[in-house]
This record gives structure tokens, C-alpha cells and sequence, in this order.
DNA sequence: CCCATGGTTATGAACGTTCAAATTGCGTCC
DNA sequence: GGACGCAATTTGAACGTTCATAACCATGGG
């Protein structure tokens, strides 16, 4: 059995220093600067230190240091329907890379009637993390406008479009999307359709602007009847595709902005008794966890979140540990995954 | 514009005091306990601290009252396949309970080399948090063990079967198969089958032995033949529903331990030409965001997650406030959406 | 006139750590 | 042999807050 009691509260360096005779800065050394110690001193101290299972205290070292070591993330509101893409896998990553710089993750929400830029501020007022990392970024967005504007050190994943200096992380949608058109051109497909978003998603007229571009680099046609666009939901996205295939130039391929809008065209070529891939290729985004379990399984372009958290909380420690980072964008490439849908 | 003027680090009590002619501590009555406080001085001290933007330090407040009113959870490994029922929504009602009580949520993963359970009794050793949620518990979980011999406050989201006394909180998941057992009587059916995981999982048993009670409550043989057993992915449970609907007395519904084991059983319905529910009736468990989506829409047991994650929450905040908690379980039942797959 | 009273404000100490500067120990060089 | 240099260790102070206690100050009663 281990000789560790816990005899109720915790050691301090007070005690291990009492019980190794020496004065609690030694023991400070011991822990922080052990080659300032002298061996012999060393060894007792960091025999007291396992005798009394000594560890020193978070908040106090803390205090003294003037940083937190936490991280603030403000876990993103529910979206009633749909899956969420980032939640999923983007928190594990950017916890993981936060272990990696000695930083840990604090989740919070809004207070009742606070906005989500004032519970920003507010932690970071209070001094109850160092910095943020922000995702789901729109036009313009008010947290950006806030933590910019009060120098308050924070990466986004994700672009606003907004002016003032300031880091960002960013998956390229357009190169994303127009991989995806390409590979269907690459199948022979000419009349390849797009069913996006309504406007006024900065991440959505990205990935339409992929689009046409990978139409135009195609060669094919930049047909505005090729286009509809619907909310996050499978019943409009159905509706929008059937939109599309009534026509008499309907497309033989639809990429989508999301695996949800995807699935909603999958849903109507079934609907329609239209084989997929034979009578119609979908190509959905984000390579959610339902995409290798759609029926047929959805090709979708995939976005790198591990590598997105690992590069936003290296971009943020860096700052945060008085490194001269260039306040601009940085931005990664997805990767079409195919599967049996195109 | 505000008079905030934020000329680089923050201001502290003692520059409140200074500015408004008093002592420190009167400071500190204006913001803990202002009724000690003489009208005149409140409004004096209340102006200074609005013209210097003063916000208390968390650091040094938690220092001293010794809390850090943070609550732990590991993030739990990606489970690479698969869509994780928890994480999703179960994290957002966490950090909202969390937050109505005055405390925050901190992630964390374990070091490389290093256990669950000792990455929490190191948090918990260093003060970094007050306590813990777990989740995704499963027979003689290591981490509850190591906890409650430890005597560090922790709420579990799953049962354990070990015998030390300790908080938990779990959805009553043989309540859910039961009822869904008895939900597909009502529509007629007289052989049920059932897939589920492998032996060795709590939460499987437990599904396992609500199915068995499902079908003697409605009066049905609880024949072997109609059980099959798989991972938790869709290609083994197709496999495993195939088994089931080759027999000669085939089932006419099958009730699944997961949405994902369903998805796998719509499959493979859709693969021999079954039609869902008229030829075969599929119902899955959890309730993840993918049952409303799928083809048919499926039914599911949902987990009353938000209820979980205020009770979890409301236990373990409790009990660090001093309140003698009952260090036992609390049930919650879960709720059949039926939808068109049955 | 002095002291008790009770409301209001101020002072010292403490939470547990580490930084900066002071002190000790000890071999070495002139 | 004493001053010097260097390494090892100790001491005082500080991080920013709050607790416990002391001091202040009018007011009213004996």
C-alpha cells in the first residue's frame, strides 16, 4: 500500500520544508529550478515532498504568476436540429492541444441576458482565463469586435471579415468545395448542381464562391439555375433539390454546403426513385459522423479540425507567452473524402 | 462612450480605495456585503469602482476562499466511428447548470502515459478544480473507484456496480427498452428482437434486461433466438439483424441498444427489400441528432440529457457547499419518440 | 462627565506560492 | 590570514483578495 494518508487538508511548502529542514524556498527550487539545489538537498526535499504527497497549489502559483493557464471556449448553443460539426471532435482537439502548452479548457455560457461578447469580456476582466478561442464566426462578429477592441488575446476558427487585427484560423471552403466539383467533373458530369444556404453566412458564400470557381476551372457553365439554396434542414434542402432536378436541364451531380442539406438530397432522389450514385452524385461538407453512415455513404469534404485546434491554441499560447504573432489568417486546406455517393 | 479606459493592467482594490478615500476592506463590504456599508460611502466607492472599471480578481478571491469553482470532465476520447450521444448536448446543459451555481466547467485529457483516474486525483490534488463529472461509466470504473477512496467530490452519469458509496446519476435504460418493448406490443408485435453490444457493458445489460422485462410484462416468450449481439457499428449490426430475419420465425420489430446498431438494421432492411416499419419495425436508443433524419425517421429512446446534466450538477454543488448529500443514485426515466420507422 | 452601545471604517494577517535581494558557507588566490 | 568569488540557502515582500479584530465616532443614559 502507498504511504500517502491525506490526513484530511492538504501540504503545503511550508510543511515539506519544516520536515526536510530547509526553508520553503529550497523546496520552491526543488520543484522549479532543481539545479540550484545541491543534490544532497534535493534528495531530501523531494523525499519530504513524497512522504507528504506535496503538490503545490494551482491557484496560488497562479496568483503570483498573474495568469490562469485557462483557455476560455463558450460552448456554442444547441442547434436544435441538425449535427453539430464542431462540438463533436474540435473540442477534443483543442483540449488536447491546450494539455500539450500547459493550458487547460474553461467552458462557459452567457449569463441570462448577457451577450455572448459581454461574458467574454467579463472572464476576461476577472482575470479567469487568458485568452479565447471563438468558433462559428460570422460577418462581422461581435465577440471579434469586442476582444479585438480591448486587446484581449483570442483566436478565431473562422473568418468576420472584420478590419481590426486580430488571429484566425480558418478552413479553405472554396478550395473545399471546388476539389468536390472537380472530382465530379472528373466523372463526366457537366450539369453539377449547388444547394447552399441562405445568404449572409460568410462560411456559406464561401463555399458557393468554391463552387463556381471549380465550375469555372471545370469549364462548365456558371448557371444560376443550377443553384438553390435552403436553411440547415433536410426537408428544405429536399425541397430545393427537387426544385433543381424538375427542370429540364437538371443537374446530374448536387454538392451541398453541409452533410445535413446532403442528406435532405438524399433523401429526395430516394423520394424520386433516382439511384445515387447512378441517376445522381451527391456531395455533401463537413464529413460529419453520419456521412459513412448514410445509405449510399456520403462523399463529403472533410475539415482537419484536429489540426485547426491544434493550430488556433498554438497561434493563442504563443501570443499569450509574449510572442510576436502576426495578427492575420491562416488557412487549411479539407480533404474530399469519396465514398459511395459520387 | 464609456468611461472605461483600460490603461493596460487592471485595477485593483486598493486603487478603488485610494480614489474613493477608503480602506480596502470597505471595498470589499461594497461589493460582498453592502448593507455593512453607510449609504454615502456605498455611492463613493461604487462611483470610483465604475470610473476605474475595477472587476475583483478571481484568482486571488478563489485563493482565499479556497475553491476554485471549477468542476472537471475529461472530454472523452473521439470514439472514431460513430456518433457520440453524449458529448453533443449532455456538455451544453452541463455548463449551464454549472454556470446558475456559480461555477465553471474545465476540460481536460489525460498526459500521455497517464490513467483517467490519475489525471483527476492530480487535478484534484493541485485544487485545480472542486470536483468532478464523469460520464460514460461502465462496470468497476477505475476513475470512480480511485475518487471515492480518495474522498474527492464527484457526480457520475452511469452506474458502476462498485460498492463504495458515491453519487451517481443514470437515465434508467431498462425503463427505456421496456417501454419501447411495450410501445411495439401495442402495434401488434409479437416477436421482438433485440440487438445489442457485446457482454462486459453496464449500459448494454442494463438495455438487455429491460428488453427481457419488455417482453414478459407483455406476455411474449423471451426466446434466445430473437437476441443478437454486436459492436457498436452499423456494418456488424447489419450483420447481426440479418442473422435474426433469416430465421424461419423471424422477428416483425427489432429494438436496438443504439441509433447507430439501428441505422445498421435499416440497412440492411432496405438491402432485402424490407419496408420500414410495415415489414419490419426498428427502433433505436438515445435519441441522437441523426434518429430524426434518417430514412424512415426513426424511433428512439431519448435520454433526457438536460435533466442529467442539472442533477449532476445541482448534486455535486450541493455536496461541496456542505450539504450532506445522500451518497446514492438517482434514476431518471427516459422517453419514447416515436417516429415512422415503427 | 464618563462610559457603554452599536454602527461604520480601518488594520493586520492570512490564503500558498515565487521573485528579488540578502545571507551563509567554503574553497581559493594573493 | 583576510578579502574575494561563487554556489547554496534563507528572508522579506508581493500577487489581490477577505477574515478577524481593532479603532473610530456619534449618541444616549447613568
Amino acid at each position: 500500500m502507498p504511504s500517502m494518508t491525506r490526513t484530511g487538508d492538504h501540504a503545503t511548502v511550508n510543511d515539506v520544508a519544516a520536515l526536510a529542514n530547509v526553508s520553503r524556498q529550497t523546496v520552491s527550487n526543488v520543484l522549479n529550478a532543481p539545479q540550484r539545489v545541491r543534490d544532497t538537498t534535493r534528495q531530501r526535499v523531494q523525499a519530504a515532498i513524497d512522504q507528504l504527497g506535496y503538490r503545490p497549489h494551482r491557484l496560488a502559483r497562479n496568483l503570483k504568476a498573474r495568469t490562469s493557464l485557462l483557455l476560455g471556449y463558450a460552448v456554442p448553443p444547441a442547434t436544435g436540429d441538425g449535427i453539430n460539426p464542431v462540438l463533436d471532435r474540435f473540442l477534443h482537439d483543442l483540449t488536447t492541444a491546450a494539455r500539450e502548452d500547459g493550458y487547460h479548457v474553461l467552458l462557459f455560457t452567457p449569463e441570462p441576458g448577457q451577450s455572448e461578447a459581454e461574458a467574454h469580456l467579463d472572464l476576461a476582466a476577472t482575470h479567469t482565463v487568458d485568452g479565447f478561442v471563438l468558433s462559428e464566426t460570422n460577418y462581422d462578429d461581435p465577440r471579434v469586435r469586442a476582444l479585438a477592441e480591448q486587446d484581449v488575446p483570442f483566436v478565431a476558427f473562422g473568418r468576420t471579415g472584420i478590419e481590426l487585427p486580430h488571429c484566425w484560423v480558418d478552413v479553405d471552403g472554396a478550395a473545399g468545395t471546388a476539389s468536390a466539383v472537380a472530382h465530379l467533373a472528373n466523372r463526366g458530369h457537366t450539369r453539377i448542381g449547388f444547394v447552399g444556404w441562405p445568404h449572409g453566412s460568410l462560411t456559406g458564400d464561401e463555399r458557393l464562391t468554391g463552387y463556381r470557381r471549380g465550375m469555372a476551372d471545370a469549364g462548365l457553365a456558371d448557371d444560376p439555375g443550377l443553384i438553390g439554396r435552403a436553411p440547415n434542414d433536410t426537408v428544405a434542402a429536399a425541397a430545393a433539390a427537387g426544385a433543381l432536378l424538375e427542370r429540364s436541364d437538371a443537374p446530374t451531380a448536387v454538392l451541398c454546403a453541409s452533410d445535413l442539406l446532403a442528406i435532405g438530397v438524399l433523401q429526395e432522389a430516394r423520394r424520386r426513385g433516382m439511384r445515387v450514385p447512378d441517376d445522381l452524385a451527391v456531395v455533401g461538407f463537413d464529413d460529419t459522423p453520419v456521412a459513412p453512415i448514410t445509405t449510399p455513404a456520403l462523399t463529403s469534404v472533410r475539415q482537419p479540425l484536429a489540426s485547426v485546434g491544434r493550430e488556433v491554441v498554438r497561434l493563442l499560447t504563443s501570443r499569450l507567452a509574449g510572442v510576436n504573432v502576426p495578427q492575420d489568417g491562416l488557412l487549411i486546406s479539407p480533404q474530399l473524402v469519396v465514398r459511395d455517393s459520387s
